[in-house]
DNA sequence: GCCAACGTTGGC
DNA sequence: GCCAACGTTGGC
């Protein structure tokens, strides 16, 4: 099994919001990044766990867990001309953007928050991808020691 | 709102 | 294939 971390705004979709989803499901749309998309189509594998890690935002951090419960299929919004995430170079018979599903495990006590994984970022959090400088990826792979040290900050 | 980092685009 | 211009991300 692998783990990830999944970047995401809290005003515009939390993990809250996750919670209240029908099925507590969502799709994850919106990638446009080519080495996302790569991971998302090669790497990302049913009950892979995915820390939801809020964005831009009076907190940035680690609010909870999720789970992939589909693997990468073509992303709708690519299609939608009406859509902000529309891409007028991609094709039906030839999808160049992807998505999964992801659903609601549980949401942290609180926010493990940036600040906190920045203070390990030399110790236990050593090579953490989102810690690296300019690091923009909006999902990035979690080591399984990172991601059981990391539990033990809730 | 600023700005550093860095991916993407497109002219050559 | 190079690289300057441009756009986006995301912490602050």
């Amino acid at each position: 099994m692998n783990y990830w971390l999944m970047k995401t705004e809290p005003a515009a979709f939390s993990i809250d919001d996750l919670r209240r989803a029908p099925k507590q499901t969502s799709c994850w749309d919106g990638v446009r990044n080519y080495q996302v998309r790569n991971m998302m189509r090669d790497n990302m594998k049913l009950g892979d766990q995915v820390f939801i890690y809020h964005s831009s935002c009076a907190e940035p951090g680690v609010a909870g867990i999720a789970e992939i419960v589909r693997e990468g299929y073509p992303d709708a919004t690519q299609f939608d001309r009406k859509h902000d995430h529309y891409d007028a170079k991609s094709r039906v018979d030839a999808p160049r953007w992807l998505m999964v599903d992801v659903k609601f495990v549980r949401r942290f006590n609180r926010v493990i928050s940036l600040d906190t994984l920045r203070a390990l970022e030399n110790k236990a959090l050593a090579g953490m991808f989102l810690l690296r400088a300019g690091n923009r990826l909006s999902i990035t792979p979690i080591a399984p020691a990172h991601w059981n040290y990391i539990l033990t900050l809730e």
